[in-house]
DNA sequence: CGACACCTTGAAGAGGTTCAAGAAATGTGG
DNA sequence: CCACATTTCTTGAACCTCTTCAAGGTGTCG
């Protein structure tokens, strides 16, 4: 399958991490539980590879606490002050950039395992909002303690250098999205991409529930949520997905695929 | 004046830096002179601040060589294998991003003090095309280099992790540019933008000259030469700016700045 | 269960694109 | 240095995609 080109699936991950794992369902309360990221199945995804076992015991250091954040409420906000990288452990987040006229964009959609708050190292506060679109739960990272690390763990440092490379390259697949593609190239990219990231985490791929609204999709991809609703209807119609609601289903990836790399003009 | 929301401009110059002061012009060959960052005016714009003397000294041996780039020739391509940071020393590039159906998507324009290549460092090898839009020259910098000063001089690290996070935010703004202004506003948008940037290295920031083609501005900005070259006529027109081929000159700045603050919906 | 948020669909309209042609500037070779 | 080729830019007119406005339907949560 090719590979879509655009808001990259963090590109470590290989071997995809199994979010059902036997470890994970276990009733262990993650409250009371040692906060280690040595133990975490999302280290894969977080943490550096290629450390050595001194090394890891080290970097769990990194995590300070965990921290819920219950859906529709904020993990941050722009004009805070920014301490803290967050890991999302369990849920999904997405950002956006507000302007006092009242324009609004969401930048991205998070999930398990990816890393949100970069944002904020350049001027000491967030210059945007994460919003929890379902329960979840995040490690709190102290930027501080990152960096003190990273001048001792040479993987490390490179891992929060590629950890923001590759935000920079996924920012240019949207652009992309954004600037030389028509609506049903965008939805088709985000679908495949939506996709393609659970995929990664050991979920169905083709089977996913969208855990925003029409207007937070629209948002995102510069088109309005009627225009989102009425293009999902037409996937549906030509029978490329079946969709209820937030269920959705891809049922001709091939299809959708070419959708995207068509070129229009 | 109130600032532009948008392509951020680097954030830390609060005192320009005047590209035309008597040490820059008098006539010491760059090719002869010595490397040294401590003795170069950009110094404010890609060095950290508050670093010591001895610090600086060693900072002087991160930019390994200098490199001219002729005009319409690549810095890097798409697909080549990443091992420097690029700051740039004068001249002005584009970086765009390609795809196999041609698709083709401008992600930025960048002058002297910015630095480029980012984009290489989360897989080793760059994923955009870096051109010079006039005769530049440009310092190269290891980034395995970066990485062990980084690791000894905090104040480094912190200014790689900056530059980085700025970067993103940057590309955030383009984003919310793409994905919710009309043409007008864009565009209005993206000459303040410029006029800053440029007042910000000293220059006029009212009088500009257009190192790129209507079409590159046209994919920047995610609308057609055709589109970008009407708009400029328009706001000829109302008296905004005076445009003549790629000379242009800003007349009315709170308008445009109302033009992009404005909400259309 | 009722209020509210979210989603779908239709019809009209606007903004931007496409196609086309000509003008202006730039670069090249004799 | 001029003539010619090429690239870049401007402007018009028709067209099309997406938006806007509107109304009704569906789902969700307290």
């Amino acid at each position: 399958m090719k590979e879509t080109p655009l808001p990259a699936q963090p590109a470590q991950p290989e071997q995809p991490i199994n979010l059902l794992a036997a470890s994970h369902l276990q009733a262990v309360n993650p409250q009371t539980m040692k906060v280690a990221c040595s133990n975490c199945n999302l280290r894969e995804l977080c943490m550096p590879v290629g450390v050595t076992r001194q090394e890891m015991a080290r970097l769990d250091e990194i995590v300070a606490t965990r921290r819920k954040v219950k859906r529709g409420t904020t993990l941050f906000r722009s004009g805070e002050a920014f301490r803290s990288l967050f890991a999302i452990r369990t849920g999904f987040f997405k950002t956006c950039v507000n302007v006092e006229d009242g324009r609004n964009q969401v930048t991205g959609f998070q999930m398990a395992g990816e890393i949100i708050g970069l944002d904020g190292i350049v001027n000491d506060h967030h210059t945007c909002d994460a919003v929890a679109l379902e329960d979840a739960e995040v490690c709190v990272m102290p930027f501080d303690r990152i960096g003190e690390l990273a001048r001792e763990i040479s993987a490390l440092q490179h891992h929060v250098h590629r950890i923001m490379s590759r935000e920079i390259v996924r920012e240019h697949g949207v652009m992309l999205l954004l600037g030389s593609m028509r609506a049903e190239e965008r939805l088709a990219a985000f679908v495949l991409n939506l996709g393609q990231r659970l995929y990664a985490r050991g979920f169905s791929g083709s089977e996913l529930v969208l855990r925003m609204t029409r207007e937070e999709i629209g948002s995102y991809l510069g088109m309005k949520l009627e225009t989102v609703s009425r293009t999902l209807s037409k996937f549906a119609d030509d029978g490329l997905i079946d969709i209820r609601q937030r269920h959705l289903r891809i049922l001709n990836t091939p299809e959708l695929q070419r959708i995207v790399n068509q070129q229009s003009a």
